[in-house]
DNA sequence: GGATGAATGTTGACAACGGTAACATGCAAC
DNA sequence: GTTGCATGTTACCGTTGTCAACATTCATCC
């Protein structure tokens, strides 16, 4: 029987109760819709059902929040990684370009939150901690993986840091270079692709030992 | 001798008479000084001596400024990337090497340059012509040297074109990586380390066809 | 050689943005 | 219940990209 007094509940929680969350929510769904991850703070509070200065109760500015986003991208990406790697437990050479695959698969189903989480706007400077932690946790999986083919035999005997570095940058660059539409017209099967050129490195790596 | 009459030189002309020039000269100044290419339409009004308006006689707005700032890099781009080539003649080991090592100079060089040429601010919409233009014909220099290592008896019997596309990404992605201080410390002679990783790959290739 | 029109530049406006400050509201603990 | 703190809102600031209206110069034709 409808009480004057207003209910705790869904309809207009006078204060939102769980704002923080929601934003980044709101700002995932955002990169997700719009393939871009230059969003306006102002139309993601908007979106969230609140004032424009809502957001920085949460967030000191526009940057921590992205950069929570990119910590989040990070995490994600890291276990697409690790799933595809335990997929081939006892084949370092398998795991390799099963992590190679995974790296760009990511990112062209997340192609906004990828460049967020490589862009030079967060990464360049340090007052991110969380971002560059995740990073690095990113890069560490990838050292990792070349680490195991290297005592498994490949590379031969290169240094194994730059290795993972060859490694990385030909994922990274050929993953970047698809979502920026550098590669046209963009392949229907990008998994074939990926899947040659991964191949095709751990082979060259691989007949480069013998 | 000094007429009275107002000079059509340097002081003034109360029709700054070369803007467009001066203007994409002064967007390259901020380009390398900034290290971002983010800067504002106005900023870069004022540092040319002209009101916020004026750069709207000569481009139809920001991006297409990017845009024609992007072009020019890719040409620099290509300059040295023949450059480079052209330096081993008859070696299309070498020609492939240097074009990578020329690729990943240009970027740790013109940081800021090289974003925007390849980031997607420009590069998803299809309103630039001039950019895409510019940005296929480095990406034929690159299929071309991968070509001819190719017919050299390089990479075996692959299609050549996922080993250009391979080529391109390894340099590619060596080069974000760089430029986004992912890869830390930075290292001093980033000349050594590029030498080491299109070597190892061009090795590899080469390897990959006994 | 003066009128005329197209280029080119300037001023002033607009909405939108990121961010701050002052005020309002609701919850929680004494 | 009062009191304090977390959280939300409104009002404001300076800045930006862009546009429209006005001003100035230059080339051209009678």
């Amino acid at each position: 029987m409808n009480s004057s007094k207003p209910v705790k509940q869904h309809p207009r929680p006078y204060h939102h109760g769980d704002l923080r969350r929601t934003l980044i929510a709101t700002a995932l769904k955002m990169l997700r819709q719009d393939q871009a991850w230059d969003f306006t703070l102002r139309e993601l509070a908007r979106r969230a059902g609140v004032s424009h200065a809502a957001p920085y109760r949460h967030f000191a500015d526009k940057r921590e929040l992205l950069a929570e986003v990119a910590a989040l991208g990070h995490a994600a990406l890291q276990e697409k990684m690790q799933e595809a790697t335990q997929r081939h437990p006892d084949d370092p050479k398998a795991q390799l370009s099963a992590l190679g695959q995974a790296y760009v698969a990511f990112a062209v189903e997340n192609p906004a939150h990828f460049r967020l989480m490589f862009g030079p706007e967060l990464a360049t400077d340090p007052r991110h901690p969380v971002l560059q932690k995740a990073a690095d946790a990113t890069h560490a999986l990838m050292i990792e993986a070349v680490r195991r083919s290297a005592a498994a035999g490949l590379f031969g005997t290169e240094d194994s840091r730059i290795q993972a570095l060859a490694a990385w940058s030909l994922v990274h660059g050929l993953a970047m270079l698809l979502i920026d539409n550098r590669v046209r017209p963009m392949p229907a099967d990008v998994n074939r692709l990926t899947a040659a050129i991964t191949k095709a490195f751990v082979q060259g790596a691989d007949a480069a030992t013998r």
